[in-house]
DNA sequence: TTAACATAGTTGCATATGCAACTAATTTTT
DNA sequence: AAAAATTAGTTGCATATGCAACTATGTTAA
């Protein structure tokens, strides 16, 4: 019998590479079908959806982005007439973001399209598999957070 | 026995996430250890260091990048001493991007630290898990390749 | 009540990314 | 040989992101 030199598996690169194959398509998915919204964008809305008239810090602090990225998100959405900021009557610091009507119509128009991206892209994995495959997403996860504190950046 | 719900899992946004922590976490600890480099600039090393003299284009194949994104990257790095070009003689059209001995100072310095990263940051997952995650990874690559074809955009 | 601190959000500066349009060089076709 | 097509890389315009420093507001402490 021959050694066999069995070096661990580094999931991290396949992760980060899996990722940015994920959001390549559905970038593309979207722009050929007319829909002219980011991931990102679209994250939003889905928050906006179950819960509109989020404050800016909470938005962030779902959507995991920095209080700054967050501004300039919802910036560029604004403009695109997906959302509307209102002051907060009883503190002038917080802004509550809000669904606008168009916002909306996006939403429902992407998210059957979202719901078939994911289901299309994990075609041909067990399903006992995509349970260990969370499992193993939460516990990296949980390994960041035992080290750094994520929400500092929040 | 009452109905149980078993809706299926949704990897994508684990996937996604997950890439997210993990940028985060890359970033901090580089950061605190003095090590102004980030995750596709160390990328660009680790290729560079296998293969020196890599033409831009095969780089952004390599690395998975637009040769547009590429051609930023590797300005960035050169001005900041990491890599150099030198266009080649037998066809004017080529860059080719070596590494300095900044490059390869850097390099050195922190590739033992990304492989400590990757350990850490995997730690807890059993070795059979490595491999149905890796697995997955791969089959969600194959899945979008099926569809699109991710070369286009190189 | 004023000073000190904390919080919410914005802005400047920096990185990374992509598409479309472009230049320059090379290869293929006619 | 000249025209057409292809290839490598760059540039303008756009998105997304983070840190540090900042403003404005609100809360807490002296």
């Amino acid at each position: 019998m021959s050694h066999l030199k069995l070096e661990t598996i580094s999931l991290i690169p396949w992760v980060g590479k899996t990722a940015k194959f994920i959001d390549y398509y559905i970038s593309d998915y979207m722009k050929d079908r007319g829909i002219d919204l980011s991931k990102e964008q679209f994250i939003v809305l889905k928050y906006l959806h179950e819960k509109d008239g989020l404050k800016q810090n909470d938005l962030a602090f779902i959507t995991n982005r920095s209080k700054t990225a967050l501004t300039r998100l919802i910036h560029t959405m604004e403009k695109k007439h997906l959302v509307y900021r209102k002051i907060s009557e009883k503190d002038l610091r917080i802004n509550h973001v809000y669904l606008s009507p168009k916002g909306r119509a996006v939403w429902e128009k992407s998210y059957p399209h979202f719901l078939k991206i994911i289901k299309e892209l994990q075609r041909g994995i067990p399903e006992e598999d995509l349970i260990t495959v969370q499992k193993a997403m939460e516990q990296i996860q949980q390994n960041i957070n035992k080290k750094t504190n994520v929400n500092q950046k929040l």
